[in-house]
DNA sequence: GGAGGATATCGACGATTGTCGATGTTCAGT
DNA sequence: ACTGAACATCGACAATCGTCGATATCCTCC
Protein backbone atom coordinates (compact mmCIF):
# COMPACT_ATOMS: atom_id res chain seq x y z
CA UNK A 1 0.00 0.00 0.00
CA UNK A 2 1.16 3.52 -0.95
CA UNK A 3 0.61 5.89 1.81
CA UNK A 4 1.78 9.67 1.46
CA UNK A 5 4.26 9.76 3.81
CA UNK A 6 6.02 8.08 2.14
CA UNK A 7 7.63 10.69 0.23
CA UNK A 8 8.62 12.12 3.49
CA UNK A 9 12.41 12.46 2.54
CA UNK A 10 11.76 14.33 -0.67
CA UNK A 11 12.90 17.17 1.32
CA UNK A 12 9.86 18.92 -0.18
CA UNK A 13 7.86 19.39 -3.22
CA UNK A 14 6.57 23.32 -3.14
CA UNK A 15 9.21 24.02 -5.65
CA UNK A 16 8.59 21.19 -7.90
CA UNK A 17 5.28 22.72 -9.73
CA UNK A 18 6.66 25.84 -11.02
CA UNK A 19 5.33 29.07 -12.47
CA UNK A 20 1.78 27.52 -13.71
CA UNK A 21 -0.33 30.29 -12.56
CA UNK A 22 -4.04 28.23 -11.77
CA UNK A 23 -6.07 31.04 -13.59
CA UNK A 24 -4.41 31.37 -16.61
CA UNK A 25 -4.46 28.25 -18.36
CA UNK A 26 -5.81 24.56 -17.11
CA UNK A 27 -3.37 22.41 -15.21
CA UNK A 28 -2.69 19.11 -16.06
CA UNK A 29 -2.96 16.44 -14.27
CA UNK A 30 0.29 15.66 -12.75
CA UNK A 31 0.21 20.01 -11.90
CA UNK A 32 -2.57 19.17 -10.10
CA UNK A 33 -1.87 16.42 -8.43
CA UNK A 34 1.64 17.90 -7.07
CA UNK A 35 -0.43 21.37 -5.82
CA UNK A 36 -3.40 18.93 -4.65
CA UNK A 37 -0.66 17.54 -2.48
CA UNK A 38 1.42 20.46 -1.03
CA UNK A 39 -2.84 22.37 -0.45
CA UNK A 40 -3.47 19.16 1.90
CA UNK A 41 -0.38 19.38 3.79
CA UNK A 42 -1.84 23.03 4.41
CA UNK A 43 -5.40 22.52 4.63
CA UNK A 44 -5.43 21.10 8.51
CA UNK A 45 -6.26 23.31 11.51
CA UNK A 46 -3.70 21.76 13.56
CA UNK A 47 -1.09 22.00 10.84
CA UNK A 48 -1.77 26.03 10.07
CA UNK A 49 -1.72 26.65 13.66
CA UNK A 50 2.14 24.69 14.04
CA UNK A 51 3.12 26.51 11.11
CA UNK A 52 1.99 30.04 12.36
CA UNK A 53 3.62 29.35 15.70
CA UNK A 54 6.82 28.26 14.42
CA UNK A 55 7.00 30.96 11.98
CA UNK A 56 6.16 33.76 14.68
CA UNK A 57 9.13 32.38 16.69
CA UNK A 58 12.29 33.91 16.99
CA UNK A 59 14.52 32.57 14.57
CA UNK A 60 11.18 30.90 12.51
CA UNK A 61 12.06 27.79 14.54
CA UNK A 62 11.02 26.28 17.59
CA UNK A 63 11.46 22.69 19.09
CA UNK A 64 8.39 20.21 19.35
CA UNK A 65 8.30 20.61 23.06
CA UNK A 66 7.37 24.54 22.81
CA UNK A 67 4.37 23.02 20.29
CA UNK A 68 2.60 20.29 22.41
CA UNK A 69 1.12 22.70 24.62
CA UNK A 70 -0.42 25.68 22.74
CA UNK A 71 -1.66 22.89 19.82
CA UNK A 72 -3.54 20.81 22.70
CA UNK A 73 -2.58 17.79 20.67
CA UNK A 74 -0.46 14.44 21.82
CA UNK A 75 2.80 14.16 21.17
CA UNK A 76 2.91 11.67 18.72
CA UNK A 77 0.11 13.62 17.17
CA UNK A 78 2.18 16.77 16.92
CA UNK A 79 5.52 14.74 15.42
CA UNK A 80 2.78 13.42 13.48
CA UNK A 81 1.76 17.08 11.69
CA UNK A 82 5.59 18.04 11.20
CA UNK A 83 6.27 15.50 9.39
CA UNK A 84 3.59 16.11 7.23
CA UNK A 85 4.75 19.39 7.22
CA UNK A 86 8.23 18.89 6.68
CA UNK A 87 7.80 16.70 3.54
CA UNK A 88 5.50 19.31 2.09
CA UNK A 89 8.65 21.83 2.50
CA UNK A 90 6.99 24.20 4.21
CA UNK A 91 9.28 22.80 7.47
CA UNK A 92 12.95 21.92 7.94
CA UNK A 93 14.46 19.72 10.70
CA UNK A 94 17.34 19.37 12.77
CA UNK A 95 18.60 17.86 16.21
CA UNK A 96 20.58 19.44 18.62
CA UNK A 97 21.00 17.61 21.44
CA UNK A 98 17.82 15.64 22.52
CA UNK A 99 15.45 18.13 21.12
CA UNK A 100 14.09 18.70 17.38
CA UNK A 101 14.30 21.83 16.45
CA UNK A 102 11.64 22.94 13.70
CA UNK A 103 12.31 26.19 11.32
CA UNK A 104 10.17 27.89 8.76
CA UNK A 105 11.23 27.39 4.97
CA UNK A 106 10.38 31.08 4.05
CA UNK A 107 9.98 31.09 0.35
CA UNK A 108 7.61 27.93 0.99
CA UNK A 109 4.14 29.83 1.05
CA UNK A 110 5.15 32.37 -1.11
CA UNK A 111 5.41 29.77 -3.76
CA UNK A 112 1.87 28.19 -3.07
CA UNK A 113 0.70 31.90 -3.05
CA UNK A 114 2.49 32.42 -6.50
CA UNK A 115 0.84 29.48 -7.73
CA UNK A 116 -2.99 30.37 -6.47
CA UNK A 117 -2.55 34.08 -7.64
CA UNK A 118 -0.81 35.02 -10.93
CA UNK A 119 3.30 35.16 -10.18
CA UNK B 1 -24.48 13.81 11.45
CA UNK B 2 -23.13 17.46 10.05
CA UNK B 3 -21.39 17.20 7.05
CA UNK B 4 -19.33 20.02 5.57
CA UNK B 5 -21.75 20.44 2.77
CA UNK B 6 -24.20 21.75 5.11
CA UNK B 7 -22.51 25.35 4.98
CA UNK B 8 -23.93 25.25 0.88
CA UNK B 9 -25.39 28.52 1.32
CA UNK B 10 -23.06 30.48 3.52
CA UNK B 11 -21.90 31.91 -0.18
CA UNK B 12 -18.25 31.85 0.12
CA UNK B 13 -16.15 31.59 3.48
CA UNK B 14 -12.63 32.64 2.08
CA UNK B 15 -13.23 36.38 3.36
CA UNK B 16 -14.34 35.51 7.26
CA UNK B 17 -11.12 34.92 7.86
CA UNK B 18 -9.28 38.79 7.83
CA UNK B 19 -6.00 39.82 7.57
CA UNK B 20 -4.43 37.42 9.96
CA UNK B 21 -0.88 37.14 8.30
CA UNK B 22 -0.28 33.12 8.80
CA UNK B 23 3.83 34.01 9.26
CA UNK B 24 3.32 37.43 12.05
CA UNK B 25 1.73 35.75 14.95
CA UNK B 26 -0.14 32.28 16.19
CA UNK B 27 -3.50 31.73 14.26
CA UNK B 28 -6.30 31.41 16.90
CA UNK B 29 -7.99 27.83 16.98
CA UNK B 30 -11.17 29.62 15.19
CA UNK B 31 -8.99 31.05 12.31
CA UNK B 32 -6.95 28.20 11.68
CA UNK B 33 -10.33 26.02 11.75
CA UNK B 34 -11.68 28.54 8.99
CA UNK B 35 -8.75 28.22 6.78
CA UNK B 36 -8.38 25.07 6.61
CA UNK B 37 -11.96 24.36 5.35
CA UNK B 38 -11.03 27.56 2.50
CA UNK B 39 -7.75 25.21 2.12
CA UNK B 40 -9.50 22.03 1.97
CA UNK B 41 -12.01 22.96 -0.73
CA UNK B 42 -8.65 23.42 -3.09
CA UNK B 43 -6.66 20.81 -1.83
CA UNK B 44 -8.13 18.02 -4.34
CA UNK B 45 -6.71 17.91 -8.24
CA UNK B 46 -10.62 17.50 -9.82
CA UNK B 47 -11.46 20.64 -7.49
CA UNK B 48 -8.12 22.70 -9.02
CA UNK B 49 -8.63 21.15 -12.61
CA UNK B 50 -12.10 22.36 -12.56
CA UNK B 51 -11.22 25.72 -11.22
CA UNK B 52 -8.18 26.40 -13.74
CA UNK B 53 -10.53 25.06 -16.73
CA UNK B 54 -13.08 28.08 -15.35
CA UNK B 55 -10.68 30.78 -14.38
CA UNK B 56 -9.24 30.31 -18.16
CA UNK B 57 -12.43 30.38 -20.39
CA UNK B 58 -13.50 33.10 -21.59
CA UNK B 59 -15.60 35.69 -18.90
CA UNK B 60 -14.07 33.20 -16.60
CA UNK B 61 -17.18 31.23 -16.90
CA UNK B 62 -18.12 27.84 -18.02
CA UNK B 63 -21.17 25.51 -18.06
CA UNK B 64 -21.04 21.87 -16.26
CA UNK B 65 -21.13 20.40 -19.74
CA UNK B 66 -18.02 21.54 -20.81
CA UNK B 67 -16.51 20.54 -17.63
CA UNK B 68 -17.55 16.79 -17.35
CA UNK B 69 -15.19 15.72 -20.55
CA UNK B 70 -11.76 17.59 -19.78
CA UNK B 71 -11.63 16.14 -16.35
CA UNK B 72 -12.58 12.23 -16.82
CA UNK B 73 -15.11 12.61 -14.08
CA UNK B 74 -18.41 11.57 -14.23
CA UNK B 75 -21.37 13.94 -13.92
CA UNK B 76 -22.19 13.98 -10.35
CA UNK B 77 -18.72 13.67 -9.10
CA UNK B 78 -18.59 17.01 -11.39
CA UNK B 79 -21.99 18.39 -9.70
CA UNK B 80 -20.00 17.58 -6.25
CA UNK B 81 -17.12 19.33 -6.92
CA UNK B 82 -18.38 22.43 -8.01
CA UNK B 83 -20.67 22.61 -4.91
CA UNK B 84 -17.58 22.25 -2.81
CA UNK B 85 -15.89 25.15 -4.25
CA UNK B 86 -19.15 27.14 -4.60
CA UNK B 87 -19.65 26.70 -0.91
CA UNK B 88 -15.80 28.05 -0.15
CA UNK B 89 -16.59 30.96 -2.09
CA UNK B 90 -14.50 30.40 -5.13
CA UNK B 91 -17.01 29.60 -7.60
CA UNK B 92 -20.74 31.16 -8.20
CA UNK B 93 -23.26 29.47 -10.16
CA UNK B 94 -26.10 30.87 -12.57
CA UNK B 95 -28.24 28.48 -14.10
CA UNK B 96 -29.64 29.76 -17.65
CA UNK B 97 -31.96 28.24 -19.74
CA UNK B 98 -31.39 23.85 -18.58
CA UNK B 99 -27.52 25.10 -18.20
CA UNK B 100 -25.94 25.97 -15.02
CA UNK B 101 -23.12 28.40 -15.31
CA UNK B 102 -20.12 28.25 -12.71
CA UNK B 103 -17.95 31.91 -12.75
CA UNK B 104 -14.87 32.33 -10.96
CA UNK B 105 -15.28 34.82 -8.20
CA UNK B 106 -12.21 36.84 -8.59
CA UNK B 107 -10.82 38.23 -5.80
CA UNK B 108 -11.61 34.55 -3.71
CA UNK B 109 -7.98 33.23 -4.39
CA UNK B 110 -6.05 36.50 -3.67
CA UNK B 111 -7.82 36.51 -0.33
CA UNK B 112 -6.59 33.23 0.11
CA UNK B 113 -3.28 34.17 -1.00
CA UNK B 114 -2.89 36.81 1.64
CA UNK B 115 -3.62 34.92 4.13
CA UNK B 116 -0.70 32.52 3.41
CA UNK B 117 2.05 35.30 2.39
CA UNK B 118 2.08 38.86 4.57
CA UNK B 119 -0.49 41.00 3.72
C1' DG C 1 -48.59 17.44 -21.72
C1' DG C 2 -45.06 14.25 -22.98
C1' DA C 3 -40.31 13.44 -24.20
C1' DG C 4 -35.70 14.29 -23.68
C1' DG C 5 -31.74 16.71 -22.02
C1' DA C 6 -28.95 19.06 -18.26
C1' DT C 7 -28.03 19.12 -13.63
C1' DA C 8 -28.61 18.10 -8.63
C1' DT C 9 -29.37 14.88 -4.87
C1' DC C 10 -29.18 10.33 -2.65
C1' DG C 11 -27.13 6.14 -0.89
C1' DA C 12 -23.34 3.28 -0.86
C1' DC C 13 -18.62 1.84 -1.12
C1' DG C 14 -13.52 1.84 -0.61
C1' DA C 15 -9.73 4.79 0.52
C1' DT C 16 -7.58 8.25 3.13
C1' DT C 17 -6.97 10.98 7.34
C1' DG C 18 -6.48 12.62 12.24
C1' DT C 19 -5.95 10.97 16.55
C1' DC C 20 -4.35 8.23 20.31
C1' DG C 21 -1.75 4.80 23.47
C1' DA C 22 2.07 1.81 23.45
C1' DT C 23 6.56 1.15 22.18
C1' DG C 24 11.11 2.07 20.05
C1' DT C 25 15.20 5.08 19.61
C1' DT C 26 18.61 8.32 20.76
C1' DC C 27 20.94 11.29 23.74
C1' DA C 28 22.61 13.63 28.39
C1' DG C 29 23.85 13.16 32.89
C1' DT C 30 25.04 10.46 36.82
C1' DA D 1 25.94 0.96 32.33
C1' DC D 2 21.57 2.94 33.94
C1' DT D 3 17.98 6.29 34.16
C1' DG D 4 15.21 9.67 32.44
C1' DA D 5 13.88 12.89 28.86
C1' DA D 6 12.70 14.16 24.00
C1' DC D 7 11.16 12.59 20.00
C1' DA D 8 9.75 9.16 16.28
C1' DT D 9 7.36 5.05 14.73
C1' DC D 10 3.74 1.57 14.97
C1' DG D 11 -0.90 -0.30 15.09
C1' DA D 12 -5.57 0.64 15.66
C1' DC D 13 -9.84 3.09 15.36
C1' DA D 14 -13.50 6.44 14.09
C1' DA D 15 -14.46 9.96 10.94
C1' DT D 16 -14.19 12.14 6.62
C1' DC D 17 -13.64 12.13 1.59
C1' DG D 18 -13.90 11.06 -3.46
C1' DT D 19 -16.27 8.41 -6.46
C1' DC D 20 -20.04 6.13 -8.73
C1' DG D 21 -24.84 4.42 -10.34
C1' DA D 22 -29.55 5.31 -9.65
C1' DT D 23 -32.90 8.57 -9.20
C1' DA D 24 -35.14 13.09 -8.72
C1' DT D 25 -35.83 17.87 -10.46
C1' DC D 26 -36.23 21.41 -13.73
C1' DC D 27 -36.33 23.26 -18.21
C1' DT D 28 -37.26 23.36 -23.36
C1' DC D 29 -39.38 22.07 -27.39
C1' DC D 30 -42.66 19.51 -30.10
Amino acid sequence: MVTMLEVTDITGAVGEVCCAPLVKEPLSQQEADQLAVTLKALADPARLRLLSIVASSEGQEACVCDLIEPVGLSQPTVSHHLKVLTAAGFLTRSKRGTWAYYRLVPEALGQVSALLVGA
